[in-house]
DNA sequence: GAACATTGTTTCATAATACGCAACAGATTG
DNA sequence: CAATCTGTTGCGTATTATGAAACAATGTTC
C-alpha cells in the first residue's frame, strides 16, 4: 500500500478501509480487509477500533464482521446540504414523480463517476437501484451520458475509464458509437438508456445548467424496462425537459 | 486534544475535523479549525489535504474555505443500505405522505442523539428541517421521546444529556414532567411535540418494533405548527399508527 | 500605495506515534 | 480433540506525523 501522494498515511489507510464497504460487499472481517489492502491485521484491527469508537463503522458482535456506521450518515447530511444542485432541485421533484410515477434522481459527477445526491422514490413497488450515494459509471448510464455530453472532447476523454467495462450486451464501448450518442444527447436535450448498465432497467435523463451555462447535474427518471421500454419512456420527455428547464432557471441559467 | 482512548490519533484528528462541519457552520478555514481543535495549522492543512485528495472535503478555491465533499455521500449510501429499519420502512412511507401531505422521517438512536435515516418530503412548500443525516436531541423531539419512552429508566437516564438544554420556551427539562411525558407516550403509542425544539415546528412520532419487541426506530410526521398545531395534528394518529404497525409486522414484530 | 495582518502551504528536524511481530483467548472446522 | 481461524493486545522501534519556521499570496488598514 505505497502512497504516491504526500498525504497522512494512517488517514489514507482509514479511508481505504471505509472504501472497501460497498453495496456488493457491505460487511468485512479484519483478515479480509488485511488481505485486500495488504496491511497487517493488527493495523486493520486498530484502525477499525478507532473508526468504531467514532461511529463510522460498527462491528456485529455475533459474527465479528464490520459494516459502515450511522456516523457517516450524519456527516453526509451536511455534505448534501451544501450541494446547490440538490437544494434547488428538491422543490421540483415531487411533481415530476407525480407525473411519471417512477423514481427520480439528481446525479452529479464526482471524479469520473456519477453519484446520486437525491432520490424521490416511485410509489410503485420495484427493486430499488438508484439509491442515494450510489456511484455508477458515466458512459453507460443516462445521467452519465448527459453529464459527459456537454463537456469538451478532451474533458470527455479524460473522464472515460480505460478500458471501458462491458456490463450487459447493450453496453456501448465503441468510441465512434459513443460520440454519436453524445451528439444525439446534445441535439435532443436528453439521453435514453435501456439496459446498458443493468439488465431490466431503463432511464431517461436531462441536464441542469447553472448560471454560467455549465451542466452541473442530471435529472433522471428510471425504472424497470418492462414499464419504461422503447416506445414507453418517450412519454416522459416533455415533463422531464420542463422540470430541468425550471430547475436550471432557478439556478440562474439563461438560455442563449 | 488529548485522546483518552487508545485510538489512532491522526485518524481521530481527521474525524474531529470532519465533525466540525455542521449545518450551522458548513465551511471552515484552516486557521479556524486549528483554533477550534487546538492543533497547529500545519497539521490541519495536511490532514485536510489528505481528506481532499480522497474526496471527503473540498476547498473553495476562491475563498480558501473547506466544506465536506461528495465522497462522504457515497459511503453514507452504503451505510444507509445496511439499516434494516430504513429498508423495511421505505415501501410504506409514500402512502403515509399521500395521506398526510407532510414530510415523513425514519429516525433512529445513535449514541444519545437521534439521526434521520430516511425522509420523504412533503409536496407542500416549506422550509425543510428533517433532512437526511440530521442529528437532533432526544428529549425535546417527537421521535426522540418515542425512542426513549420504551427504554428502562436506567437506560433513559444514561441517554439524557446533563444538563438538558432549553431550546424554546416550550422545552420541557423537568425530570418529573419528562417522565410523565414518557409514560404518556407508552400509553398512547405516540408522541406529539409542538415547538419544544424549534419554534414554529410540530411533529408526531410512533415506534417501530423489531422481532424481539425492541423499539428500533420512530416514524415521524412533521411540519409547520400553523398546519400541524394542537387540534390538527391528531388527525394523523390513525394513519401513523397503522403505518408503524405494518412496518413493525414486516420487521417480524408480534404484538403480545 | 506601503505597511501590516492573515491565510494556507511547504520544508525540516525530531519526537511521538503507528507499525508489524508475537502472543493470546475464543470460536470454528474436520 | 487438534488444527485452524479470528480479532485483540502488548511491546520495542523504526517510521511517520508533528510543530515550528519560512514562504508566497491575498486581504486590510491608514
Amino acid at each position: 500500500m505505497a502512497s504516491t501522494n504526500n498525504g497522512v498515511q494512517s488517514i489514507e489507510r482509514a479511508i481505504a478501509i471505509l472504501r472497501c464497504f460497498t453495496e456488493a460487499k457491505p460487511e468485512w472481517r479484519v483478515t479480509e480487509l488485511a488481505d485486500r489492502l495488504h496491511l497487517h491485521k493488527s493495523s486493520i484491527s486498530r484502525i477499525l477500533a478507532t473508526l468504531e469508537q467514532e461511529g463510522l463503522v460498527k462491528q456485529n458482535e455475533e459474527t465479528g464482521k464490520f459494516h459502515l456506521g450511522v456516523g457517516l450518515v450524519a456527516m453526509a447530511g451536511v455534505a448534501l446540504g451544501h450541494l446547490d444542485a440538490r437544494r434547488v432541485s428538491q422543490p421540483h421533484l415531487n411533481s415530476l414523480v407525480e407525473i411519471c410515477q417512477e423514481t427520480v434522481n439528481v446525479t452529479i459527477l464526482d471524479g469520473n463517476e456519477c453519484v446520486n445526491i437525491e432520490r424521490v422514490a416511485s410509489p410503485k413497488p420495484i427493486r430499488y437501484v438508484g439509491w442515494l450515494g450510489r456511484r455508477t459509471p458515466t458512459y453507460c448510464t443516462a445521467a452519465g451520458q448527459v453529464l459527459l455530453a456537454y463537456r469538451s472532447p478532451e474533458e470527455r476523454q479524460a473522464l472515460l475509464p480505460n478500458p471501458l467495462v462491458v456490463y450487459t450486451d447493450k453496453t456501448v464501448v465503441d468510441a465512434a458509437a459513443l460520440n454519436h450518442l453524445f451528439t444525439q444527447v446534445r441535439q435532443q436535450g436528453y439521453a435514453i438508456v435501456h439496459e446498458a448498465f443493468e439488465e431490466g432497467f431503463s432511464a431517461i435523463a436531462a441536464p441542469v445548467h447553472d448560471h454560467t451555462g455549465q451542466v452541473i447535474a442530471a435529472i433522471t427518471i428510471s425504472g424497470p424496462t418492462f414499464r419504461l421500454g422503447p416506445g414507453q419512456i418517450e412519454q416522459f420527455v416533455p415533463p422531464l425537459l420542463a422540470t430541468v428547464a425550471r430547475i436550471s432557471a432557478d439556478m440562474g441559467y439563461r438560455e442563449a
